[in-house]
RNA sequence: GCUCGGCUGGCGAAAUCGGUAAACGCUGCGGACUUAAAAUCCGCUGGGCUCUGCCCUUGGAGGUUCGAGUCCUCCGCCGAGCACCA
């Protein structure tokens, strides 16, 4: 036996990032590439506590789908930066009291230090980050493009308040009534707010979804929170003429609405209140507001309301219906007014049950005498006490009673959206400036695009105070500036934008960082967008993902996108967690890669994050099984060093596993099944072993396939097999289908179903033949007996069963 | 409450169309090598029994089928998302 070196990751992966930085393995040539692939994995926010194992296990599943199509001839651009905007970063800046401008480079240090020594693929020359003054100079000229088409827009509204980030905060990023990031509860604050107009987009972004090739747990999060119903709306006239109109998704049951609630805000309130309410009905309203929008939004409670002393009347039944106002009816949402119909509806009932309101039955359910109790929120019933429409069944009914109102003008068919327009503003320091000047006489007028960027002033006080207004107010020379339109004096806006801004256009800028007149260059955006391949958590699935694609829609309306969906393939990747819990610091669970690379290697670490478990699933980190991957990794060195330059040994049994074993590998890279290709890559080296074979022929496939997974050892193995150009250079093996194909089978053979021999034959043997075999076995004999077979059951290649 | 995902050996997991359940790896046990240990290599490793063989086993109970981890119905548990959205 001949001696070989060690196998010694330290060294030899050092080696292999030093020799691919010198030779610019991985920088494409963004303008000549001749077939573009562009991988994109999800930008991370640069963390004081750096890159955990959540973060590498993304990022490496990424990696290796970019290898592997580079394996198969694409160039490959797979670019990395850095999301160092908002409140993560101000917030622990605060904490530690520095400014996040200082503390954010260290972090961003330290992440790509972790970065380059776990080998991905990453093309240096295109890092961005969305701090950098030239990349936020083209967030800003977006808001101002938004701007300009009419989409952003100034809104005073209820908004979250945290009052101890001292921030309002989007709906989504209150959970359960608290600070999604303190747990502090949420108040409720009127602010001056600058909206994007998504609900505009709400039917296209619906839409688009069914044609965009995306992990449908993604889709189906998306669906769910632009939450499109279809119903109508109703008309319900006051004797005073007024007319209120609901949104209701069951006109159906309008026989059954025996009074209306109007949210407490709703702008008739006070005209319809009769004199002698006044008094309670302010009350309420005042009550109301004192409480914080969250509160008032959770739903298991004891329903409050008020009478306000008038009638209208239901469009249906004619008769006068009393007029509620109850904060169980929200003014966001459809008109900000009901119809109750407490027989078929469940906060409705709650509600009249309380207050003693009439409850009237319309729908009758399935079935003989009382159906299902009330109240019954079924469609699938036919309708009862509803005039010429009783007996029909609820979704024709619906249809016709709104045709039949329709006709006196009283109902019109609509489509209302859970979507709300998306809140950019952030009374905070650290994010872009809302690039506004508001102007005595010309209002709110935006930065002309050539005096972009705004640029975030560096100082000293970045706190935030409890007035609602950005730190940036306080510093009078960047908050005083002539205006832009008439040259008087202006003031700048002091909000700035949302994170979810920034990184709605990161993948726009990659390819084309080195340009500073443009944010992305007509050619390379042709050439590069959109995004052929995207992987990230389902954690932004309905944030990140639907603004992305927002933003790409209006950038395709405006003229400056050829297309209008940033990432048409998107695979999200599953969550590692520690002891069945989500990683975090609060928990104390979060594991850091360093030490696992330092002691097992980049490699190998890799390689056990992806064998952990199914990479769409994602699966509870443990470090007992890392070894294993180890061995693997040691008897493909041993197995490399042992070939000898001139042939080796083969053996047929291995030639055909080889071919099995690329199959395999290459249909689960494709689909993200790392698991199992590493299994099948494994299964190949046994079986060599077993055989004894060796020959550089059935390794040099192997070393391929595993160059993805294990990019440095591959390498160097690549070189021991006596080739001198990067592995990269090489091109993923084929297999032959014939070959994988042959050779003989295991056959089960079932007597009545129940599993009693097996059996080897050649692949593709016909049914005469096998069964002939299998009677004639005497472990089968003894089950079917002197028994009739009265029936034979085969298939190819898997099994017989003889039914007696 | 609604929607979705999951539940398979001691552990992580595998299993195209309904067709040999447990591939691959870890752990554990036994053996080889060694003065010894580590490393490495070889073997065994779901449970039971009347053990040359047979029976049971994919959260539970039914069903469809020659045949169910896979399809259908009901139930349980765990996780995620949404949540007074009319």
């Amino acid at each position: 036996m001949r001696n070989i070196p060690s196998y010694d990751p330290q060294s030899l992966e050092a080696k292999w990032q030093a020799h691919w930085a010198a030779r610019h393995t991985n920088e494409p040539d963004l303008d000549r590439a001749a077939r573009p692939f562009y991988n994109l994995m999800m930008f991370p926010y640069p963390s004081a506590e750096g890159l955990h194992v959540g973060n590498m296990f993304a990022f490496t599943g990424a990696d290796i789908y970019g290898r592997f199509k580079r394996l198969q001839g694409f160039d490959v651009f797979e670019p990395i930066g850095f999301d160092a905007f908002g409140i993560h970063s101000e917030n622990y800046a605060l904490q530690v009291g520095t400014n996040p401008a200082t503390l954010i480079p260290q972090n961003i240090a330290t992440f790509r230090r972790q970065l380059r020594q776990f080998g991905a693929m990453y093309d240096w020359r295109h890092e961005l980050s969305t701090t950098d003054p030239a990349y936020y100079k083209w967030t800003q000229w977006i808001f101002v493009q938004l701007f300009k088409a009419g989409l952003a827009y100034k809104k005073r509204a209820a908004v979250n308040w945290c009052p101890k980030d001292k921030t309002v905060l989007a709906n989504e990023q209150v959970i359960d009534g608290r600070c999604e990031r303190c747990g502090t509860a949420v108040e409720q604050r009127f602010l001056d707010q600058w909206f994007f107009r998504i609900t505009d987009f709400a039917e296209r972004l619906l839409a688009n979804l069914d044609h965009i090739d995306w992990s449908s747990s993604t889709k189906l999060l998306q669906r769910n929170w632009i939450g499109r119903s279809e119903g109508a709306e109703l008309m319900f006239e006051t004797p005073s003429g007024k007319k209120i109109t609901v949104f209701t998704t069951r006109p159906d049951t309008v026989f059954g609405a025996t009074y209306l609630v109007l949210a407490p805000e709703h702008p008739l309130v006070d005209e319809l209140t009769a004199v002698e309410h006044r008094s309670a009905v302010k009350a309420y309203q005042r009550e109301v507001q004192s409480k914080d929008v969250v509160s008032r939004r959770v739903g298991d409670k004891t329903k409050s309301g008020v009478f306000i002393g008038s009638y209208a009347r239901n469009p249906a039944t004619g008769e006068a219906i009393p007029i509620w106002i109850a904060d169980y009816v929200l003014m966001e949402y459809g008109t900000g007014a009901i119809m109750a119909v407490p027989a078929h509806d469940k906060r409705d009932f709650e509600f009249a049950t309380q207050f003693k309101l009439p409850i009237r039955q319309v729908v009758a359910t399935e079935g003989e005498g009382e159906g299902e109790p009330l109240p019954s929120v079924s469609e699938g019933g036919k309708l009862m006490n509803s005039g010429a429409f009783d007996g029909m069944p609820c979704r024709d009914a619906a249809r016709k009673i709104v045709a039949w109102l329709a006709e006196r003008g009283l109902a019109t068919p609509r489509v209302q959206y859970r979507l709300h327009d998306w809140c950019i503003s952030r009374q905070r320091y650290w994010g872009p400036p809302i690039p506004i000047i508001y102007c005595e006489q010309c209002g709110p007028v935006p930065v002309p695009e050539k005096d972009l960027p705004v640029e975030l002033p560096l100082i000293e006080d970045f706190r935030p105070d409890d007035t609602g207004v950005s730190p940036l107010a306080r510093h009078e020379e960047w908050y005083f500036v002539k205006c832009p339109k008439c040259g008087g004096q202006g003031r700048r806006e002091t909000d700035v934008s949302d994170t979810f801004l920034d990184s709605a256009w990161y993948h726009l800028r990659y390819p084309s960082t080195e340009f500073h007149d443009r944010p992305f260059d007509p050619a390379r955006t042709t050439k590069w967008l959109p995004v052929s391949s995207y992987i990230g958590g389902n954690e932004h699935a309905v944030l990140h993902l639907l603004y992305a694609r927002f933003i790409c829609m209006v950038l395709n309306d405006l003229g400056h996108l050829q297309f209008d969906t940033p990432y048409p393939k998107f695979r999200a990747h599953g969550l590692i967690v520690k002891d069945g819990a989500k990683m975090s610091k609060s928990r104390g669970n979060v594991v850091v890669p360093d030490t696992y690379i330092k002691e097992w290697g980049a490699d190998t670490f890799r390689m056990y994050l992806m064998f952990l478990g199914p990479f769409q699933e994602g699966g509870d980190f443990r470090d007992e099984g890392i070894v294993g991957i180890r061995r693997f990794l040691e008897k493909v060195w041993t197995l490399v060093h042992e070939s000898p330059a001139g042939g080796g040994a083969t053996h047929p049994a291995v030639e055909q596993k080889l071919h099995r074993t690329i199959r395999k590998v290459t249909a689960d890279t494709e689909a993200l099944q790392y698991n199992t290709a590493i299994a099948a890559m494994m299964e190949y080296v046994n079986e060599m072993r077993e055989r004894g074979a060796g020959s550089r022929e059935l390794l040099k496939p192997l070393v391929i396939m595993l160059a993805p997974y294990a990019p440095h050892v591959a390498e160097e193995l690549w070189a021991v097999l006596g080739e001198r150009e990067s592995v990269l250079q090489a091109r993923w093996p084929s297999f032959d289908e014939q070959l994988a194909s042959t050779g003989d089978v295991e056959i089960a053979v079932q007597v009545n179903g129940k599993l009693r021999s097996r059996l080897v034959v050649p692949r593709g043997m016909p049914q005469e033949a096998v069964v002939k075999i299998v009677l004639s076995d005497p472990v089968v004999k003894k089950f079917v007996d002197s028994q009739k077979v009265r029936k034979v059951i085969y298939v190819q290649d898997r099994l017989v069963n003889l039914v007696v």
